[in-house]
RNA sequence: GCGAGUGUAGUUCAAUGGUAGAACAUCAGCUUCCCAAGCUGAAUACGGGGGUUCGAUUCCCCUCACUCGCUCCA
């Protein structure tokens, strides 16, 4: 299934718990399920991954921009785009067996997608099950308890009074975002079709079922783009961006095996778009959805015209044409893509019986400490600390004089450190230090004065 | 929410109706000086509440929390 060797995930969940990468939330009470809380490690590899999403996205592409809406939005923006009445899963449970199911999708099976149950109401749903006997799919009984609408998004009120009226929701997507900005940024960014809006923040899900360690959660955090082009040249786009989001997974270093796209069947297309697909990753639980690209179409643009009744289309001076441009939609999960990083990342060397090196072989653009300094005696603290004190003006280092130097070597194999540096008795008198390879463990000698260069080198991608 | 399971140092695992042990990890000191060395020392745990009992980490009850499953899609 993959051209790697998997290690279990139960492996690499414990690695990164145990390393400062990612622990409980609310660890002392407790914890609260299935929240996480990133530790020094993994919030720098989480930093390191937008940057590297922002920069190859946003930066180096002109036709891309940046901004960063609210996580609260006028409820009208949910009326619109259609989560509040979609968004939301018509649920009961069979009383026999435990099992949960969603009674419209019942009815569309068991009823061979003859009979279509939008719009019903729940008693409406219970009825046609009632009346049609339809069978638990897993047990086969008929005892099935009454149908509750479980809506994804988390709600709350603004205000100090809760009541209807001052209900607002937490964002279910960062999309939103740009759609209600598209005239604002389009207007003073002078940009011209097609260009793409980008937006990195966290989302909120009320899921059902979250698991699988941090890759299904409540609370995640997306890195979006919508980019807009002519009705028209959707595939185009569509293509183009598939092919764009699947190259960037390779330059940081995601083996190929263990990634694939997939399209969508029709069943399973979202409200809002015409195609999808996803890039999955071969994780060791099983293939999981780490970036969904959607034609979106005009769907939310004109939603959003229709309930706002402002204009949003765009004015083509050079065609006079006016038109609603159509959105393709890159949106990729920050937690997910950590989680493909580091099971792509994760190994272990046997070195004899007894001993395992572990070592996360990040890409040293996503490593979270570039450079170690480690001296090779005590006695060399001073001089070492003083290339410390000067390199982490640059990128991020670490300095480690405790146990011995294969031990630190060890240490920061394990956490993904691509060099390590060790000052040594001849550095003084040839002003040159070591540098040690983390993945081919090869050593070489350079002066003090090109490290700097050196490291950046290799944190280009 | 429903079903099943689990709660002992940071981690992995012991033992016990009567002072809770170890290994690894951590910290300090000595030693070594280019690939997990060694020695000495230190700190750190029975999820919470109630009951039975002279005495409960152990037995019983409750509670809290977590894990797994229950069609999700970033």
């Amino acid at each position: 299934m993959s051209g790697k060797e998997k290690y279990s995930f139960e492996k690499i969940v414990n690695h990164l718990r145990n390393n400062g990468f990612v622990y409980q939330g609310s660890e002392i009470y407790g914890g609260l399920a299935n929240t996480w809380d990133f530790g020094p490690l993994g919030v720098a590899l989480k930093n390191n991954i937008k940057e590297a999403w922002r920069y190859h996205f946003i930066q180096k592409d002109p036709n891309n921009i940046e901004i960063q809406s609210a996580i609260l939005m006028n409820p009208q923006v949910w009326v619109a785009s259609g989560h509040l009445r979609t968004f939301a899963d018509p649920l009961m449970d069979c009383r026999n067996c435990n099992t949960r199911h969603r009674a419209d999708q019942l009815i569309e099976t068991t009823s061979k997608n003859t009979v279509n149950p939008t719009g019903w109401s729940n008693s409406d749903m219970m009825d046609y099950i009632i009346e049609h006997k339809i069978k638990c799919p897993q047990c086969g009984s008929h005892d099935f308890t009454d149908i509750r609408q479980f809506n994804l998004m988390f709600k709350t009120f603004q205000g100090v009074i809760e009541d209807a009226k001052n209900t607002i929701y937490l964002r279910p997507e960062t999309a939103q975002g740009m759609f209600v900005n598209f005239k604002n940024v389009q207007r003073f960014s002078r940009k011209k079709i097609p260009f793409g809006i980008g937006q990195i923040g966290k989302s909120f899900r009320n899921e059902i079922t979250p698991g699988n360690f941090i890759f299904r959660t409540r609370e995640f955090e997306q890195m979006e783009l919508e980019f807009f082009c002519k009705p028209n040249d959707d595939l185009k786009w569509y293509e183009y961006w598939k092919k764009f989001c699947f190259d960037w997974l390779i330059t940081l270093g995601i083996n190929q095996d263990n990634i694939r796209l997939r399209e969508h069947t029709k069943e399973e297309l979202s409200h809002y778009s015409k195609g999808t697909s996803d890039i999955e990753y071969a994780f060791s639980f099983g293939w999981g959805e780490i970036w969904g690209i959607a034609d979106r179409t005009d769907f939310d643009l004109a939603n959003h015209q229709n309930h706002s009744k402002q204009s949003l289309e765009y004015y083509d001076n050079q065609t006079d044409e006016r038109y609603l441009p159509y959105c393709i939609e890159p949106a990729v999960g920050v937690e997910r893509l950590f989680l493909a990083f580091i099971s792509d990342a994760y190994s272990e060397e046997v070195v004899n019986d007894t001993d395992i090196r572990v070592l996360l072989k990040l890409h040293p653009a996503l490593a979270p400490i570039k450079l170690a300094i480690l001296p090779l005696s005590k006695q060399l603290n001073d001089q070492a600390m003083n290339i410390y004190q000067d390199m982490i003006r640059y990128f991020a280092c670490d300095y480690d004089d405790s146990g011995s130097i294969g031990k630190r070597y060890r240490r920061n194999d394990a956490i993904g450190t691509p060099f390590c540096l060790t000052y040594d008795f001849d550095s003084q008198t040839d002003e040159s230090v070591t540098i040690r390879h983390r993945d081919t463990m090869e050593q070489v000698r350079i002066k003090i004065v090109d490290v700097k260069d050196y490291v950046e080198g290799f944190l280009q991608y």
